[in-house]
DNA sequence: AAAAAGAGTGACCACATCGTCATTATTGGG
DNA sequence: CCCAATAATGACGATGTGGTCACTCTTTTT
């Protein structure tokens, strides 16, 4: 089968046909790979955007990038390991930002412990956000849907967001310094809440300064929205609100 | 044309040739349409939410309901139009619940009275979720792709939520109830963390006793997960948490 | 009972889509 | 410069898909 271009010893290659390096050096062909998968990549990642992951087609994507259909072929096994590629990096740097974070919480003595654990996190999400836009926009638009086809590792993404937030959650909670609430609760109202928001940005939904977010968000998640009992009738400017005439 | 069967002068009925009502009182022909509406309807949903909205063709709705695909063009203009008709009921509900509580806001002076308008629309979203449950799914599931084809109606009523509840959330502002927060802001945040509860409860992930949600959310939302400041330091048991050996 | 109107059917058309493969073009080593 | 290895191409077969329509079956009206 797989029986031609063997020379180096890999083993069992388990992408089919693609992907497989071509032999050289780091030479012209390396490199012309690499422009190759990007432009596919970007134009793929551009298509899915607009139209949504299943409403996309090979031809599609080929056109868009200029090259045969058959080279498609050449590069990925489908559209699905398309998928997987475009959402490598972006899981990679999240996955290991949460459980830093979750290893971070372990130790998390007090609130201000727990405050930089979580800063941490939403670093690793912004910085996502500028060197991947449309990936993450790609994982919010597809992450609910059912498991099926190309959608299959969004899908297992956004489950293991899920698990990671509950488990990250239930850390912060052994140490009491969260009120009781089940932390599949919390845990995922906030992975919520944070998606929306994300979502909101990358469609350039009115929601003022990007740079504002984090801050907000850390208001309302730890102390809500509810002025605090007490304080004064807070007649204080609202940033954003319409001013009364 | 459209020029068999114009009998009767029913002006430009949009409808290009389904859902024109059977001519007939409310006899055989009406009890059998809206069976068979229903069946189709029925069948749709159930592929939709198992596949997605796009990879469910005709020909899959109409072999699972067990008729011709010429039928199904009786009954409905195309794919867009039954994911319509599906939406409509959940649809009126909600943005009437909505608007309700818009209304009541606007006269809310109490933490009291804004409480009770977002109990009132909690018991719409409650109902809409044990009437339609496979319905309120598809709106999760497919809500945040690319506003194309067949989801552009669900598209649509996702920005009208999206709009209402940064609405409400300016309207409670306007009483001086809320922390000085965006509203577009923390609507969004409320919006994004009661939709993925809402998934998780219908796809039946591990959270708890879904009656407990309200007060759960009501909670978070208003007084937000850190321990209030001076509390003790919270030994109690965590509902659900794992216990300690 | 007969005729008219409505409902249901499934073959059918035109076109889209996937994935392959024989062929042609390009590259790198000798 | 020539040749083997690799890459790119696009026509092709097989199958899927939306939507139509002449026809048959059922219900309603006369």
């Amino acid at each position: 089968m797989t029986s031609r271009g063997e020379t180096r010893g890999k083993g069992a290659d388990t992408r089919p046909e693609a992907a497989r390096r071509p032999g050289p050096p780091g030479g012209r062909r390396e490199t012309h790979r690499r422009e190759r998968t990007k432009e596919l990549e970007d134009a793929a990642l551009r298509l899915f955007v607009e139209r949504g992951l299943d409403l996309v087609t090979i031809d599609d994507i080929t056109q868009a990038t200029g090259v045969a259909k058959g080279t498609f072929y050449r590069y990925f096994e489908d559209k699905a390991a398309l998928v997987d590629a475009l959402l490598a990096p972006v899981r990679g740097e999240l996955l290991e930002g949460l459980e830093a974070c979750g290893r971070a919480l372990e130790v998390a003595r007090d609130v201000e412990a727990m405050f930089e654990a979580y800063r941490a996190v939403a670093a690793v999400i912004a910085s996502a956000l500028l060197q991947y836009p449309g990936v993450v926009r790609l994982y919010l638009q597809e992450s609910r849907g059912p498991a099926v086809g190309a959608r299959t590792k969004v899908a297992e993404l956004s489950k293991l967001v899920a698990r990671h937030a509950v488990d990250i959650t239930q850390k912060a909670h052994t140490h009491g310094l969260l009120r009781p609430v089940r932390a599949a609760v919390s845990g995922l109202a906030v992975v919520g809440a944070v998606e929306r928001l994300l979502l909101a940005v990358l469609s350039e939904e009115d929601i003022g300064n990007p740079l504002d977010l984090p801050d907000a968000l850390t208001t309302l998640v730890l102390d809500g929205l509810r002025v605090p009992p007490g304080a004064r009738p807070a007649r204080r400017k609202l940033d954003g609100g319409p001013k009364r005439p």
